[in-house]
DNA sequence: TCCATATTTCAACGAATATGGAAATGATAG
DNA sequence: CTATCATTTCCATATTCGTTGAAATATGGA
């Protein structure tokens, strides 16, 4: 992973309302949720969520797809790994100190556990 | 870790200059090394430095001690740990999927590797 | 077609950020 | 004490960020 790409993703991830968003496709799973729904549960205007999509996007977070009227953001769990490898890989000066594959979500995850 | 200084954490590392800074004392060990040492490596004003390294401070991700007119920086690697703990926890909804420490640094390392 | 729903686009605003120059502070040597 | 070195503080500036309100777009149903 690139370093201006690293930088891109943390940007992404350091704002509180991001965070949130970014925590909650990542407990939605692989599947998504609509940007409604994201916009309920963190009670968010919409058009503000949309600025927050679009910056998780850009920074390949997170990917969209249409399904009827919603739009269906879910959580890049590989681009994540990338970014949890990078930031791990000077660690240890050089020597592998964490797993290639660090998150490996089931494909199936329905409900958010309270 | 809350998560507000997660967000801090991670506003810290999304800029250029603080990411390789940081790395930049991420390999120079838990000994640190000299604020004028960091500036010259990356190329950066004094002055600049310092408001970076403020930022890395606040966040907690640098500690400083003073060594005759040198300030000594040095990355914290617990809060770095911590950061990726945080990052990983959902990960998986709920399953640990990352070790509990994920970086252990040895406490020799004088040289930065080419 | 007309309407409601779901989301995005646009323009604008105050707040925060990154950087630069000049001056100030702290520590050591002579 | 004075001079010098290492770093910080202060002030100014241009840029970017997060949020809001209003209007636009796309989809599906009556």
């Amino acid at each position: 992973m690139e370093k201006i790409n690293v930088v891109a993703a943390l940007a992404a991830l350091a704002q509180d309302n991001r965070l949130d968003v970014f925590r909650l496709l990542v407990q939605a799973g692989p599947e998504g949720m609509p940007a409604g729904a994201v916009a309920e549960a963190l009670d968010l205007a919409p058009n503000t969520l949309t600025f927050h999509f679009d910056r998780l996007r850009t920074a390949g977070l997170v990917s969209v797809r249409r399904d009827g009227r919603s739009m269906i953001y879910a959580a890049q769990f590989e681009k994540m790994n990338e970014l949890l490898r990078f930031l791990t890989e000077n660690c240890c000066g050089g020597a592998p100190c964490a797993p290639a594959a660090i998150c490996k979500p089931s494909r199936k995850r329905a409900k958010v556990p309270a």
